[in-house]
DNA sequence: TTAATTTGTTAGTCATAGCTAACTTTTTTA
DNA sequence: TAAAAAAGTTAGCTATGACTAACAAATTAA
């Protein structure tokens, strides 16, 4: 534990890249991430990850051979659940003390997460009482920088009558956070799976006096806890 | 009032040269300001203030004939003073809920003020309960855009004997506002002028039954209410 | 196993926003 | 009022981080 972490002198572009990285690499747990689908999951041109990738190496935070698989070292994730830790918990604030709904949070945060003070997150952590899951159901990282990811059981893995609630959704887009927003679910909500379709997967569901049948895909973002 | 104003899609620094305009212009209240006083202000050099009022003046939000003194138009002000209002309710919010200390608000307000989100803003307002003066004592616009000065008085204007409660200082440098809180000086202190010296302007005052002698040049920089 | 497709890389361009150095215009002052 | 100083402008360079187009390597499929 000799060298202290340069978390600063890192520019948005930077930490943008490394938060990607560490969202499919670790939290997406994909064996192999390469540039393409980098530059897809960033929306930005296979040129632009490329230039960016050698950069981080260049810095030691990603690893890769040529034509190889990319990989974070330890210091490249230790900024990068950093990032997390600070998105989260900005996301909580606003959800928590500032009426933004779940579905609104996500830009905003995107924005926050970049502001650079070591004391303005702690004391934003400590204001909000330590706060360990954020309003989508995700841990939080501590100040620490300690990370664990819960294992996620999807709405589409329950067998018919199964009972569960709603802990977490992938919240990559926008357009699918609204929509789970507008039928009426969240947090935490009761679902009932009263039928699952084998031909195409999809799911009749329960809540709140409401039933509404979802896609497979629906199914596949959705993390719930069986109760 | 047919135009709405377009605040988005300036970039971060197209903000903060409206913002020093605004600054030097309206609250410093600067006859004239031209260009290498821009650059001195944001400390850049005057071949970059000279680029970016050209952009500005393209996007009409500042006005200036070759060689002549810079002016904003209506829109670029009402941009400053949304940046102003921004800046100083983060400033608020940092001081009165996350323990920063007076002096250690400004680069993170900084930072803050650029955030893109029209209801973090507002609600973050709302959530303070909608106060009207920042921790330095300068007025809050409201969120309508309305924005008066106040008209200030230094210490160093006041006669001996007189007693006055400190109210804002000018808060342009760091070490200045590090300085006034090491000698224990804060919001709403009570300092009783002792002496003013002719020869060289410096000024003797008690304050928490401490005595303390400052520079006229400290004098100018320490706005107080006599009482 | 060769051909097609996908993936990764490189070269060269653009915009933003900084810089220095050289130059011009304006203002000051001797 | 002419020389000096200050202020403003321009040209040309740098870095970051996008982009497209062209090309090379690796993987998949016929």
């Amino acid at each position: 534990m000799t060298n202290k972490l340069n978390l600063n002198n890192l520019t948005k572009s930077e930490e943008d890249y490394l938060k990607a990285l560490f969202q499919l690499l670790i939290e997406g747990g994909s064996a192999k991430v390469g540039n393409n689908q980098l530059a897809d999951y960033l929306k930005v041109s296979p040129a632009s990850t490329n230039n960016m990738i050698k950069k981080l190496k260049a810095k030691e935070y990603v690893v890769s051979e040529k034509y190889g698989k990319l990989e974070l070292t330890e210091e490249g994730k230790s900024i990068a659940v950093r990032l997390i830790r600070k998105h989260r918990l900005w996301e909580t604030f606003l959800c928590n003390y500032l009426n933004f709904g779940w579905d609104e949070v996500h830009d905003v945060a995107e924005q926050l997460e970049h502001i650079k003070s070591q004391k303005l997150i702690n004391e934003l952590d400590r204001f909000m009482d330590f706060p360990t899951k954020d309003p989508h159901g995700e841990v939080i990282p501590n100040a620490a920088g300690e990370y664990f990811i819960l294992p996620k059981t999807t709405l589409s893995s329950l067998e018919e009558g199964a009972i569960c609630q709603l802990i977490s959704v992938n919240d990559a887009s926008v357009t699918f956070l609204k929509y789970v927003s507008e039928i009426g679910l969240a947090l935490s909500s009761e679902i009932k799976v009263l039928e699952v379709r084998e031909f195409d997967g999809s799911i009749k569901i329960q809540f709140n006096n409401t039933e509404e049948t979802v896609t497979r895909k629906f199914g596949d973002n959705v993390f719930v806890k069986v109760i």
